[in-house]
Order: structure tokens, then sequence, then C-alpha cells
DNA sequence: TCTCACACCTTTGAAGTGG
DNA sequence: CCACTTCAAAGGTGTGAGA
């Protein structure tokens, strides 16, 4: 899988602005296309911010995955999680961020299975996989299995891909047959409050949820360079046709780290009363190479967003 | 550094409408 | 029935004051 970044004791406040980190990263002959990489790269120059809430808050941007090289027959789970990139607490000192201490010991056990898993590898395979909902939290004790982090440390997401009708109960995640897959333009620092400005401009310009906090209209805010591939766009979704699969009846447990979760029940504590059908991108509709075939194969898609959102993304 | 109420926005899905 | 529209509720945002 792809190497994690190295640690620096200090943080830039500017990355390079010249070339985008590889969307690509390779794992026994199964490929992974970090799907919305030019925005991660634009935010990961800034240092991507994450906020953490007692409740849980997203992710954005959120991680989308195109994935090729998978047996059309075999299924998988998908999983992600999230690693301390180092062992330091930072802070921000105005300018950049600064190591100032040593890490909270980090809490394992906390993951995200994609909503559809286990399904086929044709089925991961024919459009991007979304892990939006995929919640952050600075509750040590929280009851909604959201993904446990510290504010003002540094992490790094991962990608899982499982192969899942083994059978075997337990699925370890640092298992021989597990495929893991790391992209360091989505690291981020995981905070309460934004400290960098900048960040905070980002997300308002890009995550809809936020467009209440943009100025619109004749002067104001000098035009930002927007982003060059359509694909980039995230936020808003659209349904699609999915077959459901009953998790309840695999009995799968995922080991992480050494702690043994069973598989119904994170399911239970991760997607409480979510319809089996997923939900999918916006800007996947509105990517041209999408357009071609999935309007036509997808009788629920909704042109109802796209004209409306074209315009401002 | 963290939390909360808040205004503002998008998304969702039920209800309504017309063919 | 189906396709489409309308509308209100649910829920995702950053803000800013206060702890």
């Amino acid at each position: 899988s792809c190497g994690a970044p190295s640690p620096e004791k200090t943080v830039s406040s500017v990355k390079s602005t010249v070339d985008n980190l590889s969307a690509v990263c390779s794992c026994k002959g199964v490929r992974v296309t970090l799907d919305n990489n030019n925005m991660w790269n634009e935010f990961y120059r800034c240092n991507t911010e994450m906020i953490l809430t007692k409740q849980g808050r997203r992710m954005f941007p959120y991680c989308r995955f195109r994935i090729s090289g998978l047996e059309h027959f075999q299924r998988y789970i998908l999983v992600m999680d999230i690693n301390p990139v180092d062992n330091v607490r930072y802070k921000w000192n105005g300018q950049f961020w600064e190591a100032c201490d040593k890490a909270e010991p980090h809490i394992l056990g906390r993951v995200f299975i994609h909503p559809e898993s286990p399904s086929s590898g044709h089925y991961w395979m024919q459009q991007p996989v979304s892990f939006y909902k995929l919640k952050l939290t600075n509750n040590p004790l929280d009851p909604d299995g959201h993904i446990i982090l510290h504010s003002m440390h540094r992490y790094l997401p991962r990608l899982h891909i499982v192969p899942a009708d083994k059978t075997t109960e337990v699925i370890q995640l640092s298992g021989p047959e597990v495929m893991t897959f790391t992209f360091p333009q989505t690291e981020f620092f995981a905070v309460t409050a934004y400290q960098n400005l900048r960040i905070t401009q980002l997300k308002i310009d890009y995550n809809p949820f936020a467009k209440g906090f943009r100025e619109e209209g004749q002067c104001c805010r000098p035009s930002k360079p927007k982003l060059e591939s359509s694909s980039d766009l995230e936020g808003s979704e659209a349904k699609s046709v999915l077959s459901a699969i009953d998790l309840s009846k695999s009995g799968t447990k995922v080991n992480v780290d050494g702690v043994k979760l069973p598989l119904k029940t994170l399911k239970s504590l991760f997607h409480t009363n979510e319809p089996p059908d997923e939900l999918l991108d916006q800007e996947f509709f509105n990517n041209k190479d999408y357009d071609i075939g999935l309007m036509e194969n997808n009788p629920l898609f909704n042109t109802r967003h796209e004209t409306e959102n074209k315009s401002s993304w």
C-alpha cells in the first residue's frame, strides 16, 4: 500500500502549489483511485482540518474512491479507519502547526464499515464508493459508534478491502488477505474549532451545507480559482438502485488491532435506520464521463440538482 | 480549547397533482 | 399506476459568545 508522509515537527502553512499528490494507490493487483483528489490536494496544501464534535461530525472533504482489479464474483467488505500520523500533539501558533507535546493514546476499535458491505467486486467497481457518512467525535464515551479522535492531533484515513465470504468469523484488518490503501493528501488535523482561516474559507467555498456563509453577489470576495475537474465537486447526492444485502446473516466480526467486534453490531451502530440503497454524490452525475450510460441505466437519476448546482459549483 | 444555540442552508421523503 | 411538483421536517454547516 502507499506510504504515509513522514511526520514533521512543524508543518508549513502552505505546501507546494505545483503538483497534486498521486490519486492512485495499488495493492496486490487492486487499484484504488482517490476520486476527489483535486479537492483533497487543495485542502492538503493548507493543512486540512476536520472538526470533532460530541455528537459526531462528517468529514469534508470526505473519502471517495474508484476501485479496479477486484474479482467480479468475490464479495468484499470495505472498512475505513483513521490512524495517528505521529506521536505528537500540535498547536496552531497563528501561522502554522507546531509540535508541542506527546500525543494522547489513540483510541482503538472504532471503524466505519461501508453500508453496502459486503458486496461483489463487480458492484464495488461499477461506481465510485463514498464514505461521506463517516463521522468523527471527540467524545471518548461516544455511544453511536463514530470514530473517536483527539483534538489537535494529526491523522490519516485508511481504506481496507476485506474479502468477505470466507468461513472465518473474525476479520483482522492486519490479516494477510486484507488490502490497505492510504493517500497522504487525506491527512488532517483534528480540531474542535477551525484554526486556519484558509481552511475555513475552503470549507465554506466547497461544502454545500456551508453555502449560507458564502459572500455571493457583485463585489466582495475575489473569485477563487475553481477546481478543474467536475468530479471534485461533492456534497449533494442522488439515489441509486442497489441491491440490499443482509449483513446480519454473516455473523462476521471485525478485529481492529486486537479488538474483535461483531459485524452485525457494528453495522447497527453505524447505520441505524438506513435504507439499503446508498446515496451517491452529485458530482458523480455531473461528471460527463459518468453521464454516459449511467443516466440510461439508473431510473432514479434525479436531474433536479444537476441544473441547480452546475453554475455555482 | 471547547461547547452550545443559532441562522442559514441542503437533503429527504411524504403528500399532492395530473396524465 | 407513473412521473413530476410541492412542502415541511430533518439534519449538516460555520459563527460567536461564553465557559
